[in-house]
RNA sequence: GCCCCCGUCGUCUAGCGGCCUAGGACGCCGCCCUCUCACGGCGGUAGCGGCGGUUCGAAUCCGCUCGGGGGUACCA
């Protein structure tokens, strides 16, 4: 793919127009990939932008062909593409002069620090990081904590924290400070309130006095009656004193949108191509605790934070309305808008933490899932690299990367292949990271202890080749090796194996095993492994190996499932697996020396 | 209820009107390797939701239908 294409994607959604405004520039060019037009169901006046004062610089095209007109279309564009590039290096576009044509890409994520970190909002950070490394742009970290009954003081934190180790690494953000400081909402309500005056003296928002109370009344009467719901104006025009009279009258005003007969509903989306939202109700936009809702904070700050690509989640589509419109009254561009799909449960309801325990993005350390091979998975979903291949890193994503690539479809947080690609990734490591990774799980279980000991990690070390191809969760590894670092007191074989391989037949293998240790000189695999093929295979008791190993593996590993028998001996070493195949030995009731 | 978005193997995806007898990956099944379990190798299983239309030709374009999802908050 020609890298040159980048630019293209600089561009907000608004640039098609500019393609339609170009003459002699043929329909069938325009098309995008998935014939986009999603269907509109009634006829509508030709879908347009409400000119806000100032916003819109560009031609207005009156054609009818305007659902076409949308699909950044494909990959294929390359001449235009370069058209579009006169003007970039104008240098980063200042948020509070908008219109400049030339700006650099800034893109955010917003999270909400309402509990654990989700992993949509990793899943939201790998592309708008992807697209902003790629456009050399700025990935900034907005806190959106304008939900106070729902706030939790941990949270924030947590999110850097699983970022972070996700390597997902934000530009600005309220930890790192930057150039819009403050990034986190709850510290700019100075920052919302002249926008809010602005609009309410512009008659483009009006104050309301009903309770809720009232307001779920005429809601439910609403949908009985089969109407769509919304907002029934009661305050419009009205002052306090007036509105007191009536019922369902709280003292404290929340302000509300005055949404028109005709808002904008209609938008380019870079992943969808033009797209019809629904009709906006009249959005509270500051509630009666004096914080902004979410529909006003984001415009406010994605504008002054000079944002100019806006990528979050499917739902947000219904609401975006609200938001042009906003942007328009306020004066100010619209960034270019990608809603990516929602990440599912199986059942494919919107993933959530109640159905599924992948929703939390702190779950997936705890269980030694590695960061490499999530961020590969989440770029998995929804998303296809151009050579099709399943394993690739985010470097390899992010010079790729196109929207065009990204589906509409929602895909469902498939465990099973994620843990393919986990044990891809275990295996690829080397023996020291492999180590490294592993050795908090071991001491987790107990196994190794919190400072370890030269023993232990000379153990561990040793143990690396026998075990690093037979786990695709590092949470697999103790059950695995328990046996070799278990106290001796301790050590049990299980039941089941016990059961099926200490019978009183097996005595006689077990020691004649264990007599031929004896005289093995230097303890290694090879010479472990010839000691007891020559004592029970074919020159000695005759077995086949499959039925000689079965008692010696119970006896020294106490379970059925272990590494090879050979390296499990020379790992646990002389003393300890003498002991053992002869305890064992015992307890099919052979003799015991 | 109302509104919007979406529909290719069980799952993740490729597909941009002929290259499709629909490709790859995970899963599953079988075989090989093999001391168990893995890894690795080889093979197999399974899909364009349905109906119409446009076209010489449709998984690809259009319509309807069915199905799934999301929104409908002083949550984000």
């Amino acid at each position: 793919m020609d890298p040159r294409q980048g630019p293209r994607h600089v561009l907000p959604a608004r640039a098609v127009d500019r393609d339609r405004a170009r003459p002699g520039q043929p329909a069938g060019a325009l098309r995008g990939r998935r014939g986009a037009a999603p269907g509109r169901q009634h006829p509508r006046p030709a879908p347009r932008r409400p000119d806000g004062p100032g916003v819109h610089h560009l031609v207005h095209d009156p054609a009818p062909r305007r659902r076409r007109a949308d699909r950044h279309a494909g990959r294929r564009r390359t001449a235009r593409a370069r058209q579009h590039r006169r003007g970039v290096d104008r240098g980063p576009r200042h948020p509070v002069e908008p219109g400049g044509a030339a700006m650099s890409v800034r893109v955010r994520v917003a999270p909400s620090p309402t509990g654990d970190p989700h992993v949509g909002t990793a899943y939201m950070s790998l592309f708008n990081l992807a697209f902003a490394r790629q456009q050399g742009g700025q990935f900034v970290l907005r806190v959106e904590d304008t939900d106070r009954a729902r706030f939790q003081a941990d949270s924030e934190q947590q999110v850097y924290d699983t970022l972070s180790w996700l390597g997902l690494d934000w530009d600005e953000g309220p930890d790192k400070g930057g150039p819009y400081a403050p990034y986190r909402q709850s510290e700019r309500l100075d920052t919302y309130k002249p926008h809010v005056d602005r609009l309410l003296a512009e008659g483009h928002a009006y104050l309301c006095w009903c309770t809720s109370a009232r307001l779920t009344e005429m809601r439910e009467d609403q949908q009985k009656r089969k109407l769509p719901t919304g907002y029934d104006r009661l305050c419009v025009g009205k002052t306090a004193e007036q509105r007191a009279e009536l019922p369902g009258y709280q003292e404290t005003p929340v302000v509300r949108m005055l949404v028109p007969e005709d808002p904008p509903l209609h938008f380019v989306d870079l992943i969808r191509g033009e797209v019809a939202a629904p009709h906006p109700d009249d959005q509270v936009i500051l509630k009666a605790d004096g914080f902004p809702t979410y529909h006003l904070a984001v415009v406010v700050d994605d504008h002054l934070m000079g944002i100019t690509h806006v990528v979050r989640g499917e739902e947000w589509i219904s609401s975006t309305p609200k938001h042009l419109l906003l942007f328009d009254w306020l004066g100010w561009e619209r960034p270019a808008f990608a809603h990516m799909p929602l990440l599912r449960n199986v059942d494919k309801s919107k993933i959530s933490k109640r159905k599924n325990p992948a929703a939390r993005l702190t779950w997936f350390a705890e269980q030694g899932y590695l960061p490499e091979a999530l961020l590969n998975f989440l770029g998995l979903l929804g998303y296809s690299v151009p050579g099709g291949e399943e394993v690739f890193d985010f470097a390899r994503m992010s010079e790729t990367f196109d929207w065009s690539r990204v589906n509409t479809v929602g895909p469902v947080f498939d465990l099973d292949k994620l843990a393919w690609l986990n044990g891809h990734y275990v295996r690829e490591l080397s023996a020291a990271d492999f180590v490294e990774r592993s050795l908090p799980f071991l001491q987790r279980s107990g196994l190794v202890s919190p400072m370890p000991t030269e023993a232990e990690l000379a153990l561990v070390n040793a143990m690396v080749p026998a075990v690093q191809t037979r786990v695709a969760l590092l949470s697999e590894l103790p059950e695995l090796v328990r046996f070799l670092f278990v106290p001796e007191a301790d050590f049990e074989v299980e039941e089941a194996a016990a059961a099926k391989a200490l019978t009183e037949a097996n005595g006689p293998v077990l020691t004649a095993a264990a007599d031929a240790l004896e005289g093995v000189v230097e303890w290694t695999a090879p010479a472990v492994q010839a000691a007891v093929d020559g004592a029970l295979l074919e020159g000695g008791l005759g077995l086949k190996r499959n039925k000689a190993y079965l008692p010696l593996r119970a006896a020294v590993c106490g379970r059925a499932i272990a590494p090879p028998l050979d390296e499990s001996i020379a790992l646990l070493g002389r003393e300890r697996s003498l002991r053992r195949l002869r305890a064992a030995a015992a307890a099919c009731g052979s003799d015991v020396r």
